[in-house]
DNA sequence: TGTACATCAGTGAACGCGCGTTCACTGATGTAC
DNA sequence: TGTACATCAGTGAACGCGCGTTCACTGATGTAC
């Protein structure tokens, strides 16, 4: 137990990803996170120049967890590498919603740059340009069925988190999950 | 000028819906709400008991003009019909981010009984049994492709909101929203 | 290796803000005789 | 039809709350000689 805390910044990080992984970016107060870290709500001031900037630290370090958690695992064929992918953004979505709703896209707007740093859109793109060279899927075509996919998928944990699919059980979510993913793949293939 | 407002309870709701009309429920402050109608914050109390049940009011008010403003033109057949509840979908989101966070489905959780009662779930589960009359979908596939078709049309709506397509020109979204309407409806068809 | 001192990372108290809500009130409205 | 009075819809002031942020500070750390 120093008196110098030794690394606050880590710490104050590590807090706000637990608040925000309960109830999001709303839920990551200043006051709050320093609480958690057990120190004075000042010190954080030490560390950040404001509440904005540990918020951005926070989903910057959310990020990295999304980046983690969702490196695809590869496929036999084009088309079940994008079920895969599409899966596992509904997977993290119901398993973390705060992280996801930061993620995607709660509060911070998301430019072009962190769009294509994102593994889970790379594996989005990788896929579908498999599906583009086995002639499925015509090049011009290519960048609408990725805003296709991604709709359907960040739709449906929508209606799983917010939505009338919230009363509904956690397996019979997977199952409606994996029937829209099919539906929208085989979309964009015909 | 009266003394006694006249209407006050309708004028706090107008309030309201110009307020989240801008900014969604979080917007809704009771205090905000009565300086707007030009009355004192407790004011309020006299027609409302609490900040929650002004809330509701509004929520209640714009779920009546998303009824309103979204009853389906009749189309020649099924398909063209679930195209076009899911574009005017797309287009109020769009043209009311507001009282779209609101309706769907931000804050409240909207209970089965809402969802029934929505309008345009009407006309989505309409044109989707038209399309199992057609034989062009499975009986048994009806209830999860209007979940598909729903996740598609949202989740589009969200990525042009909060996400990657806000940077995106109107024209531009409008063209991936047909493209990405119509792949689910063909992937739900096949 | 030991000491003087600058730096650095915390503390405690306080600020102003907008919020929801409560209190005691006042003046207009409408009803009973 | 006119007046006494209960009711009802507002007002102004105040409360406590948690928030972000600032202030003057203090005690530990680490460096220079």
């Amino acid at each position: 137990m120093a008196y110098h805390h030794g690394d606050l910044a880590v710490a104050l990080v590590d807090a706000g990803l637990e608040l925000t992984r309960g109830g999001g970016l709303e839920a990551l107060t200043l006051r709050e996170v320093t609480r958690r870290a057990g120190v004075s709500p000042n010190a954080a001031y030490r560390h950040f120049p404001n509440r904005e900037a540990l918020r951005e630290a926070v989903a910057a370090a959310i990020l990295a967890r999304v980046a983690e958690g969702m490196t695809p695992v590869p496929d036999a064929d084009a088309a079940g590498r994008l079920r895969t992918v599409g899966l596992a953004y509904v997977d993290f979505a119901l398993a973390e919603p705060g992280w996801f709703s930061v993620a995607f896209f709660g509060g911070r707007r998301l430019g072009p740059g962190d769009v294509a740093a994102t593994p889970a859109f790379r594996a989005l793109a990788d896929a579908l340009s498999d599906l583009v060279e086995a002639g499925e899927v015509a090049a011009d075509d290519a960048t609408s069925a990725a805003w296709s996919c991604w709709a359907t998928v960040h739709g449906f944990a929508e209606l799983c988190l917010h939505g009338p699919l919230a009363a509904v059980p956690a397996s019979e979510q997977r199952r409606l999950a994996a029937s829209a993913v099919d539906a929208i793949i085989a979309g964009i293939r015909s």
